[in-house]
DNA sequence: TCAAGCAGTTTGTCCAGGACAAACGAGCGG
DNA sequence: CCGCTCGTTTGTCCTGGACAAACTGCTTGA
């Protein structure tokens, strides 16, 4: 009765709703017999909708660390199970229970008076460094497992986002301060709250950040930490980003800086790259970031 | 003096800091000649600093309206010069004039103070629909131009941001908000100012706006508009939005959508999309948002 | 004078199938 | 238990061909 065809996507739809290049497509089809998408008229590959799900599956599982080979030839009904027995770390359940509850809710306004309540009581700096890191890992978990969607991990990221940004604003503005950190993330990451984060414990620590948002080109980082006369540069990395692809990208950005700003590295994307190029410092975990700015003010520079 | 070879990109790491597909640089390469990168050991593209920096300007003349069979062959210095005489719209200068040259200044606070001036004396919607697209205008002419950066325009844009979210914060709420509607961008659009203009406009024409930031997945956007009991889903789309593929995914969109829920576009993105799909509303110019909001107050649903 | 239709050209995307280096994981020895 | 080596897995890149959609410029008719 429903229709055999429905929505057909090509081959760049679902690379942009999969996050999965064409090359990876194509290259699973070969090897893994999947997906099998059908043939338009011209030839090309139409993805049936229910493909591209799948395959949004086995994307989150690959996140959670499943290898492709293991996993892409499953059944749907087995990706869903593999989903729920993630690892399931028992941390305090309390902490973010109602938040979840809140967001499947869906609504805004609940879910922001939660936070600013317990922003309220914790204080800023212990809202960023221990209440929000939780609650993203726990979102982040619960997207995992299917307990909640993408849609309202946005509604989640969102609410924090303005909750920061307001509480950012009514910081209090020192005149002299130092030292001054340009603060962005490289092309292809687009995950601006680890950002906010960071901006936050700097401003905190007494720094003067200069924010950039998102995807900034490696050359216009260069150009911007020079005519900024910035001390640092401080790039944020959310745990979607390719660690390979950071290190290399890291390692040219490196080369095109001038030596003397240092270049500050932080978030799970990185934390699985054992060897730092040289010339290159990892925050970690997030609070260090203190800690980094009281020593650039006692070190020597 | 200065070494020949200095930093050698990858041809994936290219595609990110242009915009350009690998297949486009393959392709150009192949039929214009440029760009030619060298080989690495491996026999793959690496492509030197210069030549990314001359596709970077090929891309912002493509992006004004260049054909690049014409530009692609064409020196740097020629590039430079093109860009240099743009249409030269002699719209009324004063309005931007100081905004570009703060912005030059690389102060952010200043910038802010002047914004916040102009939001102070026009008020909110004004603010909205004619200062802030005037604005967006001419620091996009001034990009394309060459006369700011890359990083100027990240400024200017989180300056924005950050204001429009203060101000939506600060607009009182009302209990009975009508109607429903699910604000968000297509996957490939990471512009959010755009999102923020609108989400203030919907909540000054008194809509209950539920704004998922940038960049969801169709499927997503399908269960969120269904499961917040939404009335109309939004999307907006930058300039840098290919408007082939926005018409591609949206007429994929309102498939998957339920005929009940509408479909509004707008941006400068689906502007040149002459005949839009069937069930799909254009809103355009910006200030439309109004009326069409009251439109759907009086109209039968 | 302008709208509409038509042919030619330009241009982005897609295809196949091969290749290889980096990342991974298992087994071994210190 | 840590660190090494070696086979396997996996993502990315390669070539060169093909084609549809978009755009251009011309012609025709009102």
């Amino acid at each position: 009765m429903n229709a055999p065809i429905g929505a057909m996507l090509p081959i760049g739809t679902v690379e942009r709703e999969t996050g999965l290049s064409k090359d990876v497509l194509r290259v699973w089809e070969r090897r893994y017999g999947f997906p099998r998408p059908e043939r338009d008229s011209n030839g090309d590959r139409a993805y049936p909708a229910q493909q591209v799900r799948r395959l949004q599956l086995i994307r989150r599982l690959m996140d959670a660390g499943h290898r492709p080979g293991k996993i892409v030839r499953l059944p749907e009904s087995r990706l869903r199970q593999l989903l729920g027995n993630g690892p399931q770390t028992d941390s305090e359940q309390g902490n973010a229970d109602d938040l979840l509850a809140l967001l499947h809710e869906g609504e805004p306004a609940a879910v922001e008076r939660l936070l600013k309540q317990r922003l309220a009581m914790q204080g800023l700096r212990a809202f960023v460094t221990e209440t929000l890191p939780d609650m993203n890992e726990r979102v982040g978990e619960a997207w995992m497992n299917g307990a909640i969607s993408v849609f309202e991990e946005h509604l989640y990221s969102e609410v924090v986002q303005t909750l920061l940004r307001q509480a950012l604003q009514n910081l209090p503005t020192q005149v002299t301060a130092t030292p001054r950190v340009v603060l962005t993330t490289l092309p292809g990451e687009q995950h601006g709250l680890g950002l906010l984060m960071v901006h936050t414990l700097l401003a905190l620590a007494g720094a003067d950040v200069r924010s950039f948002g998102v995807q900034m080109p490696l050359t216009e980082i260069v150009t911007a930490a020079t005519r900024q006369k910035a001390d640092i540069v401080a790039l944020s990395f959310s745990a979607a980003f390719h660690a390979g692809a950071a290190k290399e990208s890291l390692t040219s950005l490196r080369e095109l800086l001038p030596s003397e700003i240092q270049l500050w590295v932080g978030g799970a994307g990185v934390r699985p790259i054992r060897h730092m190029p040289p010339g290159i410092q990892q925050i970690q975990p997030l609070e260090q970031v203190t800690r980094q700015i009281q020593a650039w003010h006692a070190g020597p520079r």
